[in-house]
DNA sequence: TAGATTGTTAATCGATTAACAATC
DNA sequence: TAGATTGTTAATCGATTAACAATC
């Protein structure tokens, strides 16, 4: 698996929204799309798009353009969509309890297989087909079946805790939905989603509208 | 109100990440901190917190640092929490509910003031002390209540046709939690929430850890 | 073949970091 | 005053865009 060069962060965060784009042109079945199309959807330049597609080899073709269905399968292997990942949620509040539904799980290619939680009232309750276990058996549970990863929708107040847990238990991956930052070994990949940070670029925004 | 230069999302989306850390500061009595102190708490280097805050203005003193509550407070006029944003929140699914109980929004300083859907058996229902209303009277509500901001927690399938209704209604800033983009008047200010996105990324970098 | 569009190199632009004079 | 640290300019680095030869 040799590596030409480093692939930024910028370049990353952009293939899930090819993706979608990818995933619409499916739909529509449309079978082929030159980059000069594709960036006028997307609202960005062709240049980015057959710049950001050659970190990962060349899917076009000269001439013609870049075959929809190859493309989105493509990158759905390289964000990894075919390694059917194991989710276990932490934390079975109404954020939790919401995601254990969120449908993209099963359609991004993730399977969630555990719910947690530390509250008497909520352990035992059935959550989307699943009952919420308390988290004593996180340990055990994601040795036995393999875990990835865990999403965290606990207290801010516990999240470091309950982060340094999961990492024990051997999680590889965490979603972490609380508004803090986590301090993990190197071998633990982290991806936030700071909803509050979110909020605020919207309040900064109106703010600037207002004058 | 004369503006220098424009001012990158780069820097804007970092902001609330000061704030946060700020926040820490304030909750533990800590008075005062130098770019430097404070570059090596978050990652990153004390020039790139001086370039950042000097967008705004010179909230420092030179010899001595920043004033953490000084500094706290300017960075939060300038993300609009003295604003008092109203906010109506469409769709009362999952996550609209939990979004509805979502604790930041009061602490930084927004006010959920309606919930709509479309569904008879959830109009009527009493979310987090508010009524659930129909949409329907999304437009006179939104009038008469100067609701800034619509969260919208909509199936992909309706957020367009959603999206619309809010503008017509008056709302000035989107909180988006589908994973479609919304192509709306300028002066409708979008923020994009894609979870799908963000759990992509996760899974591009726990597939590069499996090499 | 001629036209279209890629893959890729080179040029530009913007963002981050380093350096330092100003000054508390 | 001497030491510390800012605000700000200059240097570097990285990311985006433009250009074009290769080729389908």
């Amino acid at each position: 698996m040799e590596e030409r060069k480093k692939i930024s962060m910028a370049v990353i965060r952009r293939l899930p929204r090819y993706y979608r784009y990818l995933s619409d042109l499916v739909d529509n079945d449309i079978s082929r799309i030159s980059s000069k199309e594709l960036a006028s959807k997307m609202g960005i330049t062709a240049s980015q798009i057959r710049q950001d597609l050659n970190c990962f080899g060349g899917f076009g073709q000269q001439g013609y353009g870049y075959h929809v269905d190859t493309l989105f399968s493509e990158i759905g292997k390289i964000l990894g969509t075919q390694n059917n990942f194991k989710i276990v949620i932490i934390g079975a509040g109404r954020l939790g309890r919401a995601l254990a539904h969120y449908p993209n799980f099963i359609k991004r290619g993730y399977e969630v297989t555990g719910i947690f939680d530390v509250s008497n009232t909520i352990i035992g309750s059935i959550i989307n087909g699943i009952e919420v276990m308390n988290i004593d058996y996180l340990k055990s549970f994601t040795k036995l079946n393999k875990v990835d990863i865990a999403v965290l929708t606990v207290p801010s107040s516990s999240i470091r805790d309950v982060a340094l847990l999961a990492c024990e238990a051997g999680i590889r991956g965490i979603w972490n939905f609380s508004p803090k930052e986590l301090d993990l070994p190197d071998d633990i990949v982290v991806e936030n989603v700071h909803l509050s940070d979110s909020l605020m670029v919207l309040g900064y925004s109106l703010t600037q509208k207002n004058d």
